[in-house]
DNA sequence: ATTATCTATAGATCTATAGATAATGC
DNA sequence: ATTATCTATAGATCTATAGATAATGC
């Protein structure tokens, strides 16, 4: 086994941990990164875990840079689509922002590894990931926008600045399961609760919460 | 000038930084491992900055987790001191909540330094961190039973984890700032604001806000 | 004598490239 | 021919220790 394909055989015929060999590498690095920290995390104990020799890593990756750039792009990948998919919905926003926090904080809770702890990398501020960025402003100014609607909605005296929020709170889960090892399975329903509380949205929230399941299930059917 | 007191003088007779060496180290380490990462950050270049020979760090840090260690304690500080204020004093739950929050939030945007962005570091899970794991505990620990409070006041049919969520968005402060260079001066009203809201506190927000705002500079008076 | 600095260095890394090798697939 | 691996290595680090040196202060 392990040894199908072409290619020279590796050294250690050790039964392989993903499909191929870059989701090895994805699969490991995400491990590392998020348990020791990127910069403490050498290409070499990469290549260890995965059992190849350190310098065909390069094979895959052209540099350390593209295996953290891979994992952070699964991260915004799906909450991104979800937004897509969200936009042509007739729900309402209270709705369409309860469906985006709890598919968000669901994942950040699932994720095999805890990556959003990547996030605060001071990598990240370099002009090599300044895609990423881009990709993460644009999910965070979707919050924005549907709180924001929240809050005209509600039109009561709301103080400016808290559509800002959201985005943040539903990222908190990071610090939780960092914290904790893992972030309790109540998270999912409190923190988009609070999410709709923290803007003085009115509603029923235990109603809008089926609305908004119902919403998360035909969207992600497709 | 700068040539003060025992010692043999530095080669480099910059104008210096702090008013004493370790102080120094401190704020180029501050900013250094803030701004590019902690592993990151050799003790050469701190040294250089601070205008040193590497080894003479060594004198004043007998290794480089020392110097994040201080600074972490640094953090942690002044809220665990203001919570001990808090406990003697006669005042509601809710607005005990809200001026530790105040003031949690008014250091953490104020901070030379964005230094709870570190929070999030690999290096503060091992033993050498533990101390210091304790410390923020217990600050967490405070948030939790005031919240927890506050809910036990609405006795409305509050989800179970919510106490768990003061805490956690206080902290957004960091990534708000970590993301935009800086926070907005209005997250010193909206994130307090939105604790309460959260706990589907019942009260009158502006009122709450007179009354933390004299209870803490009552507090800090002393 | 004490303090804060200095010079020099051991020993251990780390990333990325060059070029060889051993499979498969056409 | 293409692919995935291998070996070998250049060149550049990094932390912490040992021991000397140049001030102040008693």
């Amino acid at each position: 086994m392990a040894n199908l394909g072409p290619g020279r055989p590796r050294l250690d015929q050790r039964p392989r941990r993903g499909q191929t060999p870059r989701a090895e590498i994805l699969d490991v690095a995400g491990e590392l990164f998020t348990t020791n920290g990127y910069a403490n995390t050498s290409t070499r104990v990469i290549a260890d875990a995965v059992g190849i020799r350190q310098a065909s890593l390069y094979h895959h990756f052209a540099a350390k840079d593209d295996i953290l750039d891979a994992l952070l792009g699964e991260t915004v990948a799906a909450p991104l689509e979800l937004v897509e998919r969200l936009r042509d919905v007739p729900e309402s926003v209270a709705a369409r922002l309860y469906a985006l926090a709890w598919f968000d904080v669901r994942q950040l809770c699932a994720a095999r590894w805890n990556l959003g702890a990547l996030y605060l990398l001071p990598e990240l501020r370099t002009e090599r990931f300044a895609a990423f960025r881009l990709r993460r402003d644009e999910l965070r100014r979707h919050y924005e926008v549907l709180a924001a609607a929240v809050i005209a909605e509600v039109a009561g005296a709301s103080v400016a600045g808290v559509e800002g929020l959201p985005f943040r709170l539903v990222e908190t889960v990071i610090g939780i399961r960092s914290d904790a090892g893992s972030a309790p399975a109540y998270v999912e329903r409190t923190i988009p609760d609070a999410v709709l509380r923290m803007l003085s949205w009115p509603g029923d929230l235990d109603g809008l919460r089926d609305v908004a399941g119902e919403l998360l299930s035909r969207l992600q059917a497709d």
